[in-house]
DNA sequence: GGAGAAAGTTACCGGTGTCAACATCGTCTA
DNA sequence: TAGACGATGTTGACACCGGTAACTTTCTCC
């Protein structure tokens, strides 16, 4: 009497929580993850859950990598599009799509975005700490690589290069938050676009070591 | 009967309420603000509340009014430690102390200013709404004021002032979110004050019009 | 001195996270 | 092959929360 209808076991009830946990985070932000609903949306009772997550707070913990993933994905989808010849025009794409890239998957997946800034996976830190780090999987890695990159084309002066890292993060995560939760939430979409055209541009300009490079002329496109 | 122990009616119920809803968040964020909590401390029942406020919304918008003041308040504070005669030096000096208040209150008052950005009260947007805006009591008017006055003396190019406003705002708030519950929270407050330096100064030299300013010379102290 | 509004109260509803006790199932071993 | 055991899922409770309705007390004003 236990083959027909529902089962006892689910099979892979954590898998199908996270999932689950995954789509209800996208249409709602954090807010939206209620470990009683995700419970009924799979069809299993209200306590099923903590035989696989200590807490309402390790299945965020899980959301907010799968976040991370789909961030860095988004970002890679933007570096990989970058058809250049030039090393130093390359390099100044480089880090501006990372820049686009990554408000981009704020605006667009702004759920999983509030959500990953509430529960960042352990922090970029003393930049000594992990292993592979640079260049690495995670949004800092990327742009920290990047900035390298700059500086070894010689656009970007050695000097400049220490507290550029913080700085570009700063400017681009700014304008995610401030467009995504913040008072500039309902700017119109265009308006949205050459504000952050002019933000990429002002890095762009403040890094370079002031040679005659000329000024980026791709525009930005969001989504 | 009603003259000792305690009287039927409160008499300033709501000022109670509001005042005890700032302690709270100061101490636990906006996520420490719970009615039925705030009845409690007050020493009354946890539907009395509503007569003064039609939901818990409500309260968040009038406690958001205090952090907006309180954080204003600082910024002006920095503004007026600011003793300089050159006009270009002193107009420089105004926006990155804005940038160096605007932290401070992040970081000090975190937890007010975790809520203010939940909840902030009607944002610029298109920039020609409201009357008193521009100068105004809220940080963007500040901001907007200090930079139209660099461009003013001669410091910043007008065509490039057109996308400064957004670009500082983001800048600096990123780097407030970042260091207050993002990604950058464990850093140590020496490293995060040279951080900060670098941004403030990434700002004012991509500003710039490209004349032979010397660089600004004052170390940043938070707190 | 009432009438009526203002400002409290209690009692309830549905929602949440979390835990303890119990039921069921697969699996591994005596 | 029988049975024990651990993994997994269920039920029922508890303590919170925000919110509403109905009732009571007090203040105010005519």
């Amino acid at each position: 009497m236990s083959s027909s209808s529902s089962p006892y076991h689910h099979g892979n009830l954590r898998d199908a929580l996270v999932d689950a946990a995954v789509e209800a985070v996208r249409e709602g932000g954090p807010e939206a993850l209620s470990l009683r609903e995700l419970a009924r949306r799979v069809g299993v009772s209200h306590a099923a859950a903590y035989r696989h997550f200590a807490d309402r707070e390790a299945l965020v913990d899980v959301v907010a990598e799968r976040a991370l993933a789909a961030l860095v994905a988004t970002v890679h989808r933007h570096l990989d599009g970058l058809a250049e010849t030039d090393p130093v025009t390359l390099a100044r794409r480089r880090l501006r799509e990372i820049g686009v890239g990554y408000v981009e998957f704020a605006l667009v997946e702004s759920g999983l975005f509030r959500l990953l800034f509430t529960a960042y996976p352990d922090p970029p830190e003393g930049k000594a700490a992990g292993s592979a780090e640079v260049g690495g999987d995670d949004p800092y890695g990327m742009l920290n690589a990047a900035l390298d990159d700059l500086v070894e084309v010689g656009y970007l002066d050695p000097g400049v290069r220490v507290g550029a890292d913080v700085t570009c993060w700063s400017a681009v995560h700014g304008f995610a938050v401030l467009n995504v939760e913040g008072p500039l939430r309902s700017l119109p979409s265009s308006e949205r676009e050459t504000a952050l055209a002019g933000l990429l541009l002002g890095i762009d300009r403040g890094l370079g070591v002031g040679g005659d490079w000329p000024a980026l002329e791709t525009p930005v496109a969001l989504g």
